[in-house]
DNA sequence: AAAATATATCGTAACATTGCGATAATATAA
DNA sequence: TTATATTATCGCAATGTTACGATATATTTT
């Protein structure tokens, strides 16, 4: 089927999963990386950073924006990029909480 | 194509994106927070407390197990799964490396 | 041994993702 | 206005993912 069946879990799984996709992809994590890097605005060739054509650059990039974790403003003929840090906050709140649950001190028991 | 181009990234990228993936599914965010909670094995009837077909769960157990983030113990006709510590302390370093990038105090510029 | 129980694997249908060529849209420059 | 430059969208082929019925495997019980 392909389909998630999102309606028979939380909120709160489904926001992981929409989270953890995003960052399934390797392209879209060099993005990530790489507005961090630059620190501010980047307005250049992405696409020649990543390494994949065009077209995929942008998909990668609209998936990115769909979640909030960036933003594109125009500028000319060009659109800069960089990290949307308020919703950038938010989705680290949230995977930490998932991240940092307890682990119990004893052997694991298999 | 539906084929990630893995080797024009770094493996950093590469292992991130690995673990967003099988993060990237409700119904295994649900299983692990699940083990967490039960913090200990679990034999029992996760086919139930998750709320898919049985083939569809053992599935979604094997790429935990696949990525080395749960571990199955044979115990008599069932298995004992729990959590693996250790490979879930790694993975969290790996992520929170990701997710603590900085980011700097300035507005965001676009 | 046969039945019962629990989990894994196989096969497959439905849907999703990835990648890119072609092309559209938008803005600047000549 | 026409050319140039940059990014977005469309369309599609190749591959991946998800879900589950059917079935296999393995262990315990009777």
């Amino acid at each position: 089927m392909g389909l998630a069946k999102t309606e028979i879990f939380t909120d709160e799984q489904n926001e992981i999963s929409l989270i953890g996709k995003v960052f399934g992809h390797p392209a879209r994590v060099a993005i990530l990386q790489q507005l961090f890097k630059i620190d501010g605005c980047y307005c250049g060739d992405l696409v020649h950073e990543i390494g994949l054509a065009q077209p995929t650059v942008s998909q990668h990039l609209k998936e990115l924006k769909l979640l909030g974790l960036i933003k594109g403003n125009v500028e000319g003929t060009s659109v800069c990029y960089c990290i949307h840090s308020g919703n950038w906050t938010k989705m680290k709140k949230t995977m930490l909480a998932f991240l940092n649950q307890d682990i119990s001190d004893k052997e694991d028991c298999c």
